[in-house]
DNA sequence: GTGGTCTAGACCACA
DNA sequence: GTGGTCTAGACCACG
């Protein structure tokens, strides 16, 4: 569990990402009370303001529910709203950039096999 | 041929894409003079020091070579260059972040048919 | 009866709002005894700081009288403390404030029907 | 044009309720550059990053749009947002607590003339 | 010049 | 103890 700060993703985003796939892979779970803000910058030797940023952000989303003088927790709704606003935003942004990548290097499924593996894999792994 | 002010990425990122994919289409070919800075700052209503920096990193990476007093010109080696940094920040970078999200969000072949429809037809157009 | 740990109101005003509304209503009577902090806190499923927060500040504001060793009673002048603070209260800010609100929102008859029965509705109630 | 540092509420709500009323009186209009943090900063006499969250702030709800390296701007739907954001709140927390508290202090038409008053204004207004 | 991120530290209300 | 706001100032990429 860290972070990158030469990277061009800001420090609170990258945290975002953490917790929110620490959610989806089911480590947090529904109503697990999340680290406090100190607890959290502390770990991750980042500033206060950095954590709290984070937070906010997962709070106004709908992924954090806030109680008052106690702390965040994981709100009912989490892996829902994760892995919808996820969906969207690889079908809107993500899927056509790529697209337009392998047109523009003229890729072919030779160049992509493991890709193409791993897309029926995911197919063998949900018909189970 | 446009611009969008709104993107995460930098302008002058997105008009030295927009006229790498022109070479490697073959619009713009070897030897072509490029429009002048103030030109293209018309067309793509921006800032001239935006072009400016587009010239510039287009210039030190090769694409561009430099005819002191008349201008910028398609290199001779432009398509190659183009085409090695892309590829290989297609591998490096863009290839396991696409396959890392198709992993957490359990997408299958019935989500990614156009994707694969078009990678097929990559192969087919190669094969002509 | 129960609290919205979400909301932006601090839990112990809620809390001193219900039980002021209790004794406006006649439900809590002038000179019934208060449940103790415990108690409440347990029904409300709240810490007993919050409680003992609230109770300080309805024995201060003299809603409450403390009996010392046997807990707080609703005073004799509870309901007159009460109806005056709030009236005040109201006309001084929530009513300009609502009223700004509707000429912005343009809101006319229509909009606001319910709002204009209640109104009325209290009339009638008074002349019985 | 000035904020209450001791108001409840924050300062940066505080702009961000100021800006969008100039927009629906129509001082702001569709398209109209908005000052630069600093200066806004500056005339209310604030911290820079105060007026930067007032701006993120709307910039995230629609309300402003944002150009790279030039400075936001108000959005086209900016007026729409805004009164269907406020419209809204209205109805969802003020309407029901104020109807709360005229039923608690059993307020009648009397107590309440100037505010029926003004409802009907309001209808007036809108049929010319 | 523009916005954006991060830090460090103070101060606050609330539980 | 919790989160929330504000300040002051540094540093960055972009136009």
């Amino acid at each position: 569990m860290s972070v990158d700060f030469k990277s061009a993703k800001g420090i609170f985003l990258q945290i975002a990402e953490n917790i929110c796939h620490q959610i989806l892979e089911g480590r947090l779970k529904i109503g697990n009370k999340i680290p406090s803000v100190r607890e959290l910058a502390a770990e991750f030797e980042v500033n206060r303001n950095t954590v709290l940023r984070t937070y906010a952000l997962l709070d106004e989303s709908g992924v954090f529910e806030n109680r008052r003088g106690i702390g965040f927790f994981v709100s009912e709704k989490a892996v829902e709203i994760i892995r919808k606003r996820e969906k969207e935003a690889f079908f809107r942004d993500d899927l056509p950039e790529f697209i337009q990548k392998i047109r523009v290097l003229q890729l072919n499924e030779t160049d992509l096999a493991p890709l193409i593996t791993i897309i029926k894999n995911n197919q063998l792994y949900e018909n189970k």
